[in-house]
DNA sequence: TAAAAGTCTTAAACTAGTTCATTTTTTTTC
DNA sequence: GAAAAAAAATGAACTAGTTTAAGACTTTTA
């Protein structure tokens, strides 16, 4: 089996058991999706046409606001599923950018075809339920964070949670995630460094 | 059929179909919850047992930071789905407390019940991927809008996504709920009547 | 129905985070 | 590998939101 095709595989293995037949099956519903570094996997006011796992590279998920000042949603890394849940769900225009930050390559299940699976392959009912519960488990912490933490405390858990992530993107990015300018980012880090 | 299991039933049926025999059987995986206002339905510290339907009533869920000040991740009314669905499904201490507002009345499911639901019910499977897509949807929402908006911006949306529950909640537990102090809330609230 | 407890308002002093402007450092591109 | 572009650092002036404190208003409780 491919390697792209055994990540997905291995990812959807650890919430239920495909038999080979079914594994064949599902991998003939993908797409297979390459970004190059800076280009767009899509805009605002695109229609969502896919659900994406990533087996190579980094992504950013974002939007801009009124004064055009990004705001970042995830980074989506080797081994992670994104996408714009509601814009694929819904049909309706996005308001999210997905940009590649690396050379990506990705896994694309469309609309029809996810529609098709749960005909298809129950099961996958099953995966998509403990996939968007453990998603929501996340969301629901990091709403709260944004509530109730500082832009330091904040930096520290996103370095805590994504030790792997760090690394790969900008400061500016990063700020864009946590919520702040790129200034004070820079000025949180210099803080830490000093201490 | 009991007032509070048409209510249930209807909202499960809003996604799949259930036989009167499924419908029955379900109902008979429920636990019947009353609490009063002001008393707690779970406490930080706690290992949630249930997820829970709020068939009247009106509860929050929030967590205490370390000093002592509430961050409230959700309001829940008639018809709402809540619960910590982390240690509900970890298994781990809840770090929420969760308060009736109002007298309140609800339907929970068993973690044993929850899990043998799927086995009875596979199409079960289906109600809880669409649900948790749907909250899903709704928390990467507001985390964006966490990062994104101002206080006021997040009191306006508030405002317009829930007309029904600003008027039962204190504006004090709004602001807990916005990410800010109740002093501030005041304040925006009388800028925005003055205009 | 009076007292107690909690909520709301207002205001002054404060702090976390922004804005704007400039310089340095790093990365990208040809 | 030089030039251009983008990212990072720094600092001064600013603003959104906090803190503390006190008084008025409302709700709860005995």
């Amino acid at each position: 089996m491919e390697y792209s095709h055994k990540l997905i595989i291995d990812n959807i293995s650890r919430f239920i058991d495909l038999t080979e037949l079914e594994k064949q099956k599902y991998i003939s519903l993908l797409t297979e999706i390459k970004v190059n570094k800076k280009t767009y996997l899509m805009q605002a006011g695109d229609i969502t046409k896919y659900e994406y796992f990533i087996t190579k590279g980094c992504l950013k998920v974002y939007t801009l606001d009124v004064d055009g000042t990004p705001h970042i949603s995830m980074f989506a890394v080797e081994d992670y599923w994104t996408g714009d849940i509601a814009s694929f769900i819904t049909k309706q225009p996005s308001r999210y950018f997905i940009r590649a930050t690396e050379d990506s390559e990705l896994l694309g299940i469309s609309r029809a075809n996810y529609d098709l699976l749960f005909q298809e392959i129950p099961k996958f009912e099953r995966f998509y339920r403990m996939l968007y519960q453990r998603s929501l488990i996340s969301y629901i912490r990091r709403s709260n964070h944004g509530i109730s933490l500082t832009a330091e405390e904040r930096y520290i858990e996103f370095k805590k949670k994504y030790p792997n992530i760090v690394n790969r993107i900008t400061q500016k990015d990063l700020a864009g995630y946590i919520g702040i300018t790129p200034e004070f980012m820079s000025k949180i880090i210099s803080k830490i460094n000093r201490l």
